[in-house]
RNA sequence: UGGGGUGUCGCCAAGUUGGUAAGGCAUCAGAUUUUGAUUCUGACAUGCGUUGGUUCGAGUCCAGCCACCCCAGCCA
């Protein structure tokens, strides 16, 4: 990535890193980093599932270990192919490289079945017939204890009996359900004797209608880790309580029989001595004037408030994508924001940083007119027209572009004010103003139309001012231009933020539909880009100077009509402290 | 009022076995600049949720408070 080029950037060092320093240097897993990344396939992927995925892959390219992508495909009813496939179009766009094959947790649903017939024999686990009501009220709460099923001390037989036919499919959804016996008056509710099995009539995405049972994340995520021969299993704060459980499952399922399943499975190399994992819980992210959770974003695809998953303002790695955010400047932000336990929110603005830090170097320069003003040059003729060269880039030699300058050409609306402030550095009458790459010229006149809306500039220009300052006065502005000779229509695509308020996920606000901003999309049909634009490729970045970095739309753009979409604005000390 | 967590600058976040508060973002000031961009320079926590305690010395140890987050899906 582009890294490379910024030899500045150090790994910082955070409380995982310091754990797998310290689990290598104790040899705990013959010196092996093995993780995973493990979604669901139920939507689409965001930017707090980067920092999930830099963690993963990133940890294992630093200590040479391997990445497994993983789909915890265990509820069909909420999963989708069509998921699967957006999840590794992201992965991949990030630039990570999986270990081996794709994995599917529904591809151990035997191996799963076969440990829950384990825990059956051994007493560990029984088949509970209480309605989920019932289920629910045994469960107990938050303060007081929970109480035993009637059906916990069945006899193995008859819960072995059981549990086949509900794999049969003689019985419907709810009316069994495998449940590990542990403790009904732990104060960890995840281990009052948590349902492991339910039955499911439905179809799978990847198994068909095989199956009639599904197991529960709790049960198969820490078999498919084990499965997998994964060393660190990471996943958020909101799992911590759970990881008692995940132990308790692996650690009443003999070693044996999991390492066996591991080898069988390849996932071992067999001179290794095989190690459980250990799962360790990280804050997620969370972006001030964004939501990240996937129910929200569903809801704001579902209802059109967005147009789909990839619409620019959305907070999805597509969206990201579609706006003009670079893997790179995703990849550098999951960096310097860090990583730790402590819930918080990180300041869009940093986001903001990292993909200006990436564009202001690798994209090239280039002049966009989104709300153009005629400017007619009252002493300058055609036959005086001329071809001029302008780097791509002010720093690096990326080679020039061409532009055609003739008495007439367009400015941007914002650029001209009839009665300028203190401080104004663009055009005003009798003022004069540079035109990047080119002259210097000054305004002579103001045509209105009935109006009095300024329709038209007539201005002269210094002819002794290409590429050296006039002499004897200063000029104090540059603005941008385009000429009207060769100039190309462009639709662009103005992105503001989505929601107004910066914490949309506030109780106080109701619900979170309630700050959207009406004025996160503005859409410019009459913009005018240079000449050099025609062939301006899907998805690439450029920065229209003074405005912002922008890219082609990968959808929705053409040759013949051009479509922009504003990845993110100059950095700007002047409207921010002027209007 | 059960259990599990977290509290270091406006926002993130480093802080080894206690030794006298990294860095980034943002902000402000100045320099350079044919992008009010970039770049550069400088400023920005006697303070580490709070109250006590131990100590020559505490963000780091101890105790008590306070605030916030997560958990009662046959979701993940």
């Amino acid at each position: 990535m582009t890294d490379t080029s910024n030899p500045d950037h150090t790994l910082p060092s955070h409380f995982i890193r310091h754990m797998i320093d310290h689990d290598l240097a104790s040899g705990k897993h013959d010196g092996r980093v093995q993780t995973r990344f493990p979604p669901e396939p139920n939507g689409f992927l965001h930017i707090g599932h980067a920092k999930s995925i830099c963690l993963n892959f990133g940890l294992a390219e630093q200590y040479q270990g391997a990445c497994n992508m993983r789909f915890d495909d265990t509820n069909p009813e909420k999963e989708s192919q069509e998921f699967i496939d957006a999840i590794k179009a992201d992965v991949n766009w990030l630039g990570f490289k999986w270990h081996g094959e794709v994995r599917y947790t529904s591809a151990y649903f035997q191996q799963l079945f076969d440990f829950a017939l384990q825990l059956i024999r051994n007493g560990k686990a029984y088949v509970c017939s209480l309605t989920p009501e019932q289920a629910r009220e045994y469960r107990g709460s938050l303060t007081e204890p929970g109480r035993n099923s009637p059906y916990r001390e069945r006899s193995f037989e008859e819960n072995l009996e059981l549990f086949l036919r509900m794999q049969k499919g003689e019985f419907a959804d709810g009316e069994h359900s495998l449940r590990a016996k542990i403790d009904m008056s732990s104060p960890n509710i995840n281990m009052r004797d948590p349902i492991i099995y339910r039955i499911r009539n439905v179809e799978h995405h990847q198994t068909g209608d095989y199956w009639k049972v599904y197991p529960m994340y709790d049960y198969a995520h820490c078999i498919s880790d084990a499965l997998e021969h994964i060393t660190h299993s990471l996943c958020t704060l909101e799992f911590e309580d759970h990881r008692p459980l995940y132990d308790w499952i692996l650690n009443n399922l003999t070693l044996d029989s999991l390492k066996n399943a591991c080898l069988e499975l390849g996932n071992l190399p067999d001179d290794i001595n095989y190690v459980l994992p250990e799962q360790t819980e990280f804050a997620r992210l969370n972006i001030n004037y964004n939501v990240m959770s996937k129910r929200k974003l569903k809801e704001l695809v579902e209802l059109g408030l967005v147009n789909g998953w990839d619409d620019p303002r959305m907070p999805t790695l597509s969206g990201l994508r579609r706006r003009g955010f670079t893997p790179a400047s995703i990849r550098r932000f999951c960096d310097i924001i860090g990583m730790s336990r402590s819930e918080s929110i990180v300041d869009v603005g940093m986001l903001e940083h990292c993909i200006r830090e990436d564009l202001d170097e690798h994209s090239a320069r280039a002049m966009c007119v989104l709300r153009p003003l005629k400017v007619t040059l009252i002493n300058f003729t055609d036959e005086q027209a001329q071809t001029l060269s302008l780097p791509r880039h002010p720093k690096k030699d990326i080679g020039n572009r061409q532009i055609q300058f003739g008495p007439t050409l367009y400015i941007d609306e914002t650029d001209f004010e009839q009665t300028p402030p203190p401080g104004y550095k663009r055009l005003s009458p009798g003022d004069e103003v540079r035109l990047r790459g080119a002259y210097v010229i000054k305004c002579e006149d103001v045509v209105r139309d009935q109006s009095g809306k300024v329709i038209e500039l007539l201005c002269s220009l210094d002819p002794a001012t290409l590429g050296q300052n006039p002499q004897g006065r200063k000029v104090k502005g540059v603005i941008h231009w385009v000429p009207a000779e060769g100039a190309l229509r462009a639709e662009v695509r103005i992105y503001d933020r989505l929601f107004n308020n910066a914490n949309p996920d506030d109780k106080v606000l109701g619900d979170f539909k309630n700050c959207l901003n009406p004025e996160s999309l503005q859409v410019l049909t009459d913009c005018l880009v240079e000449p050099s634009l025609v062939s301006a490729a899907a998805e690439e970045s450029f920065q229209f100077e003074r405005e912002g970095y922008f890219c082609v739309d990968r959808f929705d753009s053409r040759p013949d009509a051009l479509v922009f979409n504003r990845t993110v604005s100059l950095r700007d000390s002047w409207t921010k402290t002027n209007g």
